[in-house]
DNA sequence: TCAAAAGTGTTACAAATACACCCATGT
DNA sequence: ACATGGGTGTATTTGTAACACTTTTGA
């Protein structure tokens, strides 16, 4: 009887876990989505999100971190748990639920050229074609927990380079809750958080006068990812 | 070369899903949360979430169903994914991850009866034994989540009866956030939502006075849950 | 009549919103 | 000199926070 209740385990059925990697950067004013052509049957050539099964031995973060790597040579990105994407009928081959993973990256040219190396691209949240399974609904999904955290977590910053401007940190906000933002409410609110510190440099990229760069103040920043703070917009 | 990619899926590791419940309710004034004690080896005995493998056939979701209502009767119940469990070593037995989906349920006498027949248990937040594996992180999680969420959508009216008078809605936020809330403010508070439907009758269970009892308007408690709302409470 | 919980309003303060003009610079 | 984006301040409104007494009724 004991024996019986000890083979428990080795009557339930097993089944292949995989994670998918919701890629998110920013990129000339806009949030854009990195996704690459599926190189594997079935589906094969059709595009997909950045995914991989989890080995045995390999924590379920590990197994993200770790195609993450492969594709943008990135470590030590943001990348958080979206959900489980667990239905019965959802993958056309053999039982496999995916774990969604939302990241978000800075886009620079050193990665956007290993992206291309891997059959990998960055597109516009608004031109992402039709992708394999359920993982259109991953992207929609991410995009409305990055839209909900953004206003109680600095994830927003995340997104953007070392040094930056107040005009761009706005544009990110703007594509992010995907509205027209006040730039004095939005200098004032900002600013408030002291989690800026700004530099001599101006970055005239965008315009004729300059804008200053800022970077973040670590200890801060730290502070407001731990605590979290009130970052709703009108 | 097509075949050996066509074998993709077959050289991957299989393993189990399962799935555990975190099932808070909501009794003499305090958050509980239901376990019980696992009736299969390895740690037979030991207190536990309610929890089950995922079968092949079968959505994620639907495995939490089943096994909640198996236990306490109750279907139509508030549940949602938590988070996946994931780590390579957290099953001391075969590399098993389980996704952790918590629920919110009205407590009352019939269910009561059921639970003890299955051998679970409601105990008091405070009071919660030692959990198998990674049971009581899952607790903490869960908490923590409800917490945050109770801030902005009206999760916390899922965990009383369908009647229900003012002060208890305020005792169940002041156990959510686990401190004391000014009652006039409350009450402006909660009546300005416009999802409260006053009754004649009053629950004189708790005051020789009485307090009236109030039931949810749907229609407007479901724009609530789609929109959400803002339940900041000093 | 008293104990115990229910119910009620106002004022002070803080934060969010709405709004329009000058500045700096490269061409 | 002008076009372009960068940068700044104030008044109004809204919402949050703090605060104490009266009412009801069963025992």
């Amino acid at each position: 009887m004991a024996a019986e209740i000890e083979d428990y385990y080795v009557q339930q059925d097993k089944m292949y876990v995989a994670t998918d990697c919701i890629i998110f950067g920013f990129d000339e004013g806009n949030l854009k989505l990195l996704i690459f052509r599926r190189r594997v049957k079935p589906l094969l050539g059709s595009w997909s999100l950045i995914g991989s099964f989890v080995k045995l031995n390999e924590d379920v973060g590990e197994a993200a971190k770790r195609v993450l790597k492969e594709i943008t040579g990135l470590e030590n990105v943001f990348m958080e748990e979206l959900r489980t994407y667990g239905a019965a009928e959802r993958d056309p081959g053999f039982r496999c639920i995916s774990i969604g993973q939302y990241a978000l990256i800075r886009i620079n040219d050193y990665d956007k050229e290993l992206v291309e190396i891997h059959g990998a691209h960055w597109y516009d949240l608004e031109e992402v074609p039709d992708l394999v399974l359920d993982h259109n609904t991953m992207v929609k999904d991410a995009l409305s927990r990055i839209r909900r955290k953004a206003r109680y977590k600095p994830i927003g910053f995340e997104l953007l380079p070392e040094k930056f401007t107040i005009p761009q940190l706005q544009q990110l906000y703007e594509a992010i809750y995907n509205k027209k933002i006040d730039s004095r409410n939005f200098r004032k609110k900002v600013l408030s958080l002291n989690v800026l510190t700004k530099l001599d440099e101006k970055d005239k990229y965008n315009s004729r006068r300059g804008a200053y760069l800022y970077k973040f103040d670590h200890k801060n920043y730290q502070k407001l990812q731990e605590f979290g703070f009130n970052f709703e917009i009108s």
